[in-house]
DNA sequence: GTCTATAACCGGATAGAC
DNA sequence: GTCTATCCGGTTATAGAC
């Protein structure tokens, strides 16, 4: 019993493979149209013409639907990154262009992802980001900015380096519960959120580098240190 | 009907009142023993030696009895802070009690308030603290953290500012966020963070003076006015 | 192992009588 | 303002078919 988020994801035979789509494939669409409180499991299975035991038989719950979409976008979310990374090594433009990627991606199901953030508040959640069943995932997506920063023209040298994927990862959530929240036309405060607040963490960054900020630098190292980010 | 928030706490008769409390004392007594979810309404009910429905009549929804709570605790906050005031000019010290009296109010309830933290990663809801219902208590929160700089030794001038109080109740927001996931003894993960960020945070305010950083703040200034926080 | 069908459980919320 | 009965929807249980 209690198979991970991963196991899951691999029923045996083609067969079942098939049919577990064709539910998250269903229940996605109707989510987007109606969004996630108004679709029942009820109504999901009818559409797919089966019974209910046979969604639940492939997600323990509702909501494990709305996170197999976040576990996709995830695997595209590299695939996408990892070509742009080849096209530019300016880190700034790396890690902004991987949080836009992200938001496109969410965009068309933007009104079913606040079900997916009402977790991130909650600490016993398993689908938590901050869980510990959501670990592997979590350090996949941390991976990213990992990849953003290493090979790019990031001059920074030091502790604090070692920080940054975790950091640009949470600040990457901040970003996305802004999104989530931003009832703007196209949600362009929050790309505007995005391009100034990069600016200024890059000018910081480079800051840190003049000796007479010694001071800051230290003590940021001590938070980062202290603050055991896991 | 669509009462606000603040025209439900107020019931007609004395009788009404004192019903509400007890529903409200009862609720409180049993989430922090076993926790938001595992308290039902018709456990509350029966507590009280009421029926569900009389629950119902007093508060909309059973996370409406927590959002009470908090509304509880922000007058008392309101309060506490005063004093504090009164006995140091300091703005970091006022800021970092202000925040830590805020924890120390809610530690006894810590597991129950998930509850309302889910609340905040969803758009639509009412008793988001985004929301548009929930605006005067947020901007009551705010106040606090204009209070503690106001008539402080805060230095800052000109138009970040004015930003401060709003900026500091997010910043409030995150740590109790990160306090609600703290699994480490009392939270004194939490406690470090905070004393640590804030002395960073302190730094670069006074940093921003240095007439070489104006560039910077240049910047932070054109995010604010921006990003329209509201 | 993959599913159907159906009934039942549970708990939040509501309706409507009194 | 308070009660009882009921709804609703997520979830589970059961029993069986392929």
């Amino acid at each position: 019993m209690n198979k991970t988020i991963e196991e899951m994801k691999n029923p045996k035979t083609p067969k079942a493979q098939e049919t577990r789509e064709k539910i998250f494939r269903t229940a996605l669409e109707m989510f987007k149209e109606k969004g996630f409180e108004k679709v029942t499991m009820r109504e999901i299975a009818k559409a797919c013409n089966m019974a209910v035991g046979a969604a639940y038989y492939y997600f323990k719950t509702k909501e494990d639907i709305v996170f197999e979409f976040y576990l996709h976008t995830q695997q595209e979310h590299e695939e996408e990154t990892q070509k742009i990374f080849k096209e530019s090594k300016d880190v700034q433009e790396r890690i902004s262009k991987t949080i836009t990627i992200k938001l496109e991606q969410f965009a068309p199901y933007r009104s079913m992802l606040s079900a997916l953030f009402k977790i991130a508040g909650d600490p016993g959640h398993r689908l938590s980001p901050f869980s510990n069943e959501s670990k592997k995932v979590r350090e996949e997506a941390i991976d990213i900015f990992r990849h953003a920063i290493e090979g790019s023209n990031l001059k920074m040298r030091g502790e604090i380096r070692n920080y940054l994927p975790h950091l640009f990862w949470l600040y990457q959530m901040g970003i996305i519960l802004f999104w989530i929240h931003d009832r703007s036309e196209n949600q362009k405060q929050s790309l505007l959120l995005l391009k100034n607040s990069l600016k200024i963490i890059f000018q910081l960054i480079r800051l840190s580098r003049i000796p007479g900020l010694k001071k800051i630098k230290q003590s940021a190292i001590e938070l980062l240190n202290q603050t055991k980010l896991n």
